[in-house]
DNA sequence: GAAAAATCTTGACATTGACAAGATAGGGAT
DNA sequence: ATCCCTATCTTGTCAATGTCAAGATTTTTC
């Protein structure tokens, strides 16, 4: 089933990866249009196909979308697995500050990883997806001492929120600066999470 | 300019107060439809005026979205104003329950209130509405004791990032409970308010 | 090698955003 | 009171979109 196996090879009818080029290029629009500005057919010409040739792959732009935020949390999986070095606190403050970075870069994504509305019945992949990599955190904060797991629920809770939080207000640009000099957001957050750790 | 001092009262041509109209059946389509749903035509036709009326009071949906956020911030001032007692930590606890229990009720203009993707350049209204309620949360902080302006930015940016992580991750279905029995969304928010705020 | 399945294209229709031009009503000037 | 000006609303239109049905082409399976 090999059709396509260099970049400049001209497709002949059938495309052999189509689904994996449409999240691609759709997650590069989604970044450049925003969400409300999506559409289909516009992801359908600038993957050079026709305009219902997506539909074989998504019912509807829903469907691509969480394919989308599925692949966002492969992404951000992939960044946080390699900040594991068992070094307690370091390692959570490490992952909020991936978690913000992967936020800025890749702003509607991450909005659409966590909206329920848009994303109504989230797929398998997503599900296992977005469970991974929030088993990443929750080792690294298990790490931080045993307790037990109500408590281990609001710390959670409590550092994933605040790092969430950041991310939005960031990107909302309403991080406060009364002063000036005020600490960048990365900073903040850091300094949010260790209070939060050890406490 | 009165025309329509009656609910009950048949409009006749000129509606006399659409635009605030709009603004409200907006809203509750919003929330029931989703941001992608939404449509400048299927608002027209529940108010009851022909398409293209919406357009003389916004020229675009987002016009509309940036006058629906600046109505969500309102009313979450209003909220927010009621609960300034000068009690502390105890004011602070209470505006982050009243912010999670916006978010609840009003999910999508919440996400909207956020999104600087979605609303480009705010209006001059929708500005001067969010920094009303940054205010509002902003004395309450103040009054947990005198610091300097970096500190209170810390301060400030934390417990906000936290209340709106908290409000995100509880709209997403994301706020983990390994045990069960695990406290309230409401009452993790509390303990996690007062951890940041007392350090 | 032929049938079946998967993938892509073409064509169509209802809906939408956006605009232009015309219709109606309210408010102010005289 | 009357007339004009302006704001407001309607109708009609066009390009773009979502969505579907039917047909074309390629791959897989038997």
């Amino acid at each position: 089933m090999r059709i396509k196996t260099e970049r400049a090879e001209k497709r002949s009818y059938h495309h052999g990866d189509l689904a994996s080029v449409l999240v691609k290029i759709g997650r590069t629009m989604l970044e450049r249009d925003g969400l409300r500005q999506f559409s289909l057919r516009a992801l359908a010409r600038e993957a050079g196909v026709s305009n219902a040739a997506p539909l074989h792959h998504f019912r509807n732009a829903d469907e691509l979308f969480s394919a989308c935020a599925a692949q966002g949390f492969r992404d951000l999986s992939a960044t946080l697995e390699q900040l594991s070095s068992n070094q307690a606190v370091d390692d959570v403050c490490a992952m909020a500050d991936a978690y913000l970075n992967f936020a800025i870069h890749n702003p509607t994504v991450f909005q659409l990883m966590f909206d329920r509305k848009a994303l109504p019945s989230p797929s398998a992949e997503f599900r296992t997806e977005a469970s991974r990599a929030y088993n990443l955190l929750a080792d690294a904060i298990r790490a931080l001492g045993q307790v037990d797991e109500k408590t281990f629920d609001r710390r959670i809770n409590a550092i994933w929120s605040l790092m969430h939080g950041f991310a939005v207000l960031e990107l909302a640009d309403q991080i406060c600066r009364s002063d000036g000099n005020s600490a960048s957001t990365s900073s903040m957050l850091n300094s949010a999470v260790r209070a939060l750790a050890t406490g």
